[in-house]
DNA sequence: AACGATTGTCTCTTACAAGAGACGTATGTA
DNA sequence: TACATACGTCTCTTGTAAGAGACAATCGTT
C-alpha cells in the first residue's frame, strides 16, 4: 500500500525550498503533479490509481482529472476511465520544437548521424537536473539499442551526464547528484570524486567516453553542444556496442564532435 | 488599449457552462488560459503583456508564471522577460505521440504521401470543436503551401471540416459552428444548408474536395480515417493548386482515400 | 446472496490562494 | 530634470476551492 515513489522525486525536482506540513495542495501543483506522474507511468492509468499514487484526495483528483481532460491536457483513453496525455500537450510540444532552433536543428543532426553511422544517436539535455534524452534515433543493427524520447537518467550513468554538468562548481554539482544517483543498474557505485574528476577531464577534452555503465554491452559517446561561450546546453551522443574497436570509436567521435560544433552557436 | 481577442476564444471552447461573474478564477484555469494564449500568440510574450491579454490580474500572472516556470511547462525567453512553452510540454506531446497510435502512424503516411506526390500533405483531427492541422508536411513545388501544425482553422473553410463533421446530426453541427465561422477569408458567406448538405454529401461519397475557400489559388482533398466503424477520427488531406487538372485530381483522390483507409481500424 | 473493493457524484467546511494595491526600480521621452 | 510607463516583489483580506466523507452503483470473489 505503500507509494511515494514517484512523490519525491518532483517534490526535489521543483525547487525543494519549504515544506509547512501536508495541508491544503494548490490545485495547480496537483494538476502538475498528474502530469508528472504520467510521464513517469508511460501510459494510460486510472483515476482512482492516480489519486492513490499522488496520495491526494480522491474527490479532488477527479474534479482535476475532469477540468484537464476539458482543456485537452488529458484524454481518457479507449477503454473508458483511464486517462493519459492529450492531443493539446502534443500541440504545445510542437509549438516548443517550432520555436527552438537547437531542438530543431538538433534533431535533424541526430537523425542524419544515425543514419549515417548506423548507430544509435540522441540529443540529452539537462531537465529539472536530470539527464533526459529528448530526442534518438534508433541504429540500423539487428540488436539494436533503443531509448524512448523523455526517459530520465541519473547524470553519473551517462557520459553526456559528464559533459552536462562541466562548467558547474563542485557544490552545484553536489547537489544535484543523489546518493542513489551513484549507484548503478549493477549495484557497483560511483565515486564521486571519480565523477568529479570526470567532469573536468570531459570539460578541457571536449567530449566523453563511458563503456558499461547502463549495461554490460555499450559504450556511450558524447560531445557537447554550446549554446554560449562555454555554456554547455545539450549533448549529441552515440550509443555504440562495447567492442567497438578503439579506431572506430576515435572515428566517431571525431564525427560527433563535428555535427555538435555545427549546432553550437557561437 | 482593447484586448479580449483571445478571451472569447477559450472562453467559448471549453464547456461554456456557467459565467457567476468576473470573480476569482481559479490558479489552474489561469495557467490553462496561459497555455491557450501561448498556443494562440505562436511566439514568446513579456509576463505584463500576457495578464493584459489575459485581462489577470498581474501579480497572480507572476506568481502563476513562476510556477509554471519552475515545473519547467514554460521556459523564460532568450532576452529575459518573456516567456513561451517550455522543454516539458515537449515530453509531454512525445509521450503523447509514442502511446498514440493513430497519431503516430498519421505522421509517418502523410509525410510518405507527401513525399510521392509532391504535394502539401496534412493529417487533421478535431480539437476542441475546431479543424486542427495535427501534422503537416509541405510538398517540393517552388511555391509550397504550407501550414504550421497545430493551426486552427473554421471548420467550413476545409474539405476536411465536411468530413470531421459527417456523422453528427444537424444540431450538434450547428452548435459547433459560429456565424465567423461561415464567412471565409476573402468575406464570401457560406450558406449553413449549403454547408450541411456537403457534409452529407460527404459522409456517403468518402471523400471531399473545396476549391478556392481559403485561399485563390489553392483546393484541398480530404478523406476519412476511422477509428471505428463509422466513427472518423481524422483526415489526411493534400492540398493542391486549384488548376491541377480534374484527372489528376480523381488519381490522388484515389491514392488520399486508400492512404486514409490504410490508417483506420476497423 | 452476501461480501469487500472500486467507481463516480455530491455536500459542506475552512484553510488558503487569488487578487487589490502599494512600493521601489528601471526604463524611455519630453 | 521631471514625467509617464513598465517591471518585479510584497503585504493583507476575503471569497472560494481543496478536501473529508457520505452515498449509490458496479464490479469480482467466495
Amino acid at each position: 500500500m505503500q507509494d511515494g515513489e514517484a512523490l519525491t522525486e518532483w517534490q526535489a525536482a521543483s525547487s525543494d525550498e519549504e515544506r509547512p506540513a501536508n495541508s491544503r495542495e494548490k490545485g495547480l501543483n496537483r494538476a502538475l503533479h498528474i502530469l508528472e506522474f504520467l510521464h513517469a507511468t508511460q501510459r494510460a492509468i486510472g483515476i482512482g490509481e492516480l489519486a492513490k499514487g499522488l496520495n491526494a484526495p480522491r474527490s479532488t483528483t477527479y474534479t482535476l482529472v475532469r477540468e484537464l481532460v476539458g482543456a485537452g491536457l488529458l484524454e481518457m483513453a479507449g477503454d473508458g476511465n483511464r486517462v493519459y496525455f492529450g492531443k493539446k500537450l502534443y500541440l504545445y510540444g510542437m509549438a516548443y520544437m517550432r520555436g527552438n532552433d537547437l531542438l530543431r536543428r538538433g534533431r535533424q543532426e541526430v537523425d542524419t548521424l544515425s543514419r549515417e553511422t548506423g548507430e544509435t544517436s540522441e540529443l540529452c539535455m539537462l531537465q529539472s537536473g536530470r539527464y533526459t534524452i529528448v530526442h534518438s534515433s534508433p541504429g540500423t543493427r539487428p540488436f539494436r539499442i533503443s531509448s524512448a524520447t523523455g526517459l530520465q537518467i541519473p547524470l553519473p550513468w551517462t557520459a553526456s551526464g559528464r559533459l552536462l554538468l562541466a562548467g558547474l562548481d563542485r557544490n552545484r554539482i553536489e547537489a544535484m547528484i543523489s546518493r542513489d544517483d551513484l549507484v548503478l543498474p549493477d549495484g557497483r557505485k560511483i565515486d564521486l570524486d571519480d565523477f568529479i574528476d570526470d567532469i573536468a577531464k570531459a570539460r578541457v577534452t571536449g567530449y566523453c567516453v563511458t563503456s558499461g555503465l547502463v549495461d554490460a554491452y555499450t559504450k556511450c559517446l558524447a560531445a557537447p553542444v554550446f549554446s554560449a561561450p562555454g555554456k554547455i546546453e545539450a549533448t549529441m551522443c552515440l550509443v555504440v556496442p562495447i567492442d567497438t574497436s578503439d579506431e572506430r570509436t576515435g572515428e566517431l567521435v571525431a564525427l560527433l564532435r563535428d555535427r555538435a560544433a555545427r549546432l553550437s552557436i557561437p
